[in-house]
DNA sequence: TTCATGTATGCGAATCTTTGCAGATATGAA
DNA sequence: TTCATATCTGCAAAGATTCGCATACATGAA
């Protein structure tokens, strides 16, 4: 098989593992440092089962790591870059706009473009 | 719908577009300019329907835009930087490093990392 | 109008993904 | 050992995507 088709398949699968809005946002809450299956389920209000799915996706295509302390398991971007990368899909976002408000586009860039604060007001 | 949320789909939305290995093959195609159905078609040696499908799936989402002319449709990207995009997708690839050889990779990033020469030898 | 060509669309079958839930496994404490 | 907690895995139903093919549409030539 020709390297341009199994590189493109290669990165159609990359893209594939990220395609879910459930897994961007788990690479979005692993931006700000390693986090348990616990805390990214009530971070995103989903049963910790499904979230351990996505995870264990993420996990065999090497998006993320995890370090396990007693029984809770720690998960980390296994290249933190990634997430950059995917934020840069937002201009696209931005380009083409489409059925997104400009305003709900740039707060959502501006979650991502910067390091989320820990504390404040985020409950948007 | 919080934002983060609605964002995240929007990205996933594009993710999922971009994630089928023919369709990357033919954003890989257009980085060198327009070119008409039936020559992607060719390139691709993939029928000419199955090929018009793929574009017409990128250009309901804007990434690629077509302009007519007599009977032959040339499509083009409407973001050529989302090609660079992409590629920069391929140091992830060599990153992970899964189920792919480093010298497919390696010639697979030279044909998405420099553009590709019209006439040399690339029956690879 | 008729014909050939280039593209697009529709549809069912096959295939893959996601989801919800039940149960399995692992760890630490009592 | 038994219990509670944290996470993982398995499975079937629902949902989405892809594929192959047939057919429709659009354009230009005769």
């Amino acid at each position: 098989m020709p390297s341009r088709q199994i590189v493109a398949k290669e990165l159609a699968d990359i893209f594939r593992v990220i395609a879910h809005a459930d897994r961007i946002r788990l690479i979005e809450e692993l931006r700000s440092g390693e986090s348990d299956v616990n805390s990214l389920a009530e971070a995103l209000e989903l049963p910790g089962s499904r979230v351990s799915q996505h995870l264990s996706l993420l996990r065999a295509h090497r998006l993320v790591e995890d370090r396990r302390e007693g029984r809770r398991h720690f998960y980390h971007l296994s290249q933190p870059e990634i997430a950059g990368w995917i934020v840069e899909g937002v201009d696209f976002l931005l380009g083409r706009a489409a059925g997104v408000s400009a305003s709900e586009i740039k707060s959502a860039r501006r979650l991502w473009g910067e390091r989320k604060p820990a504390t404040a007001a985020s409950g948007d």
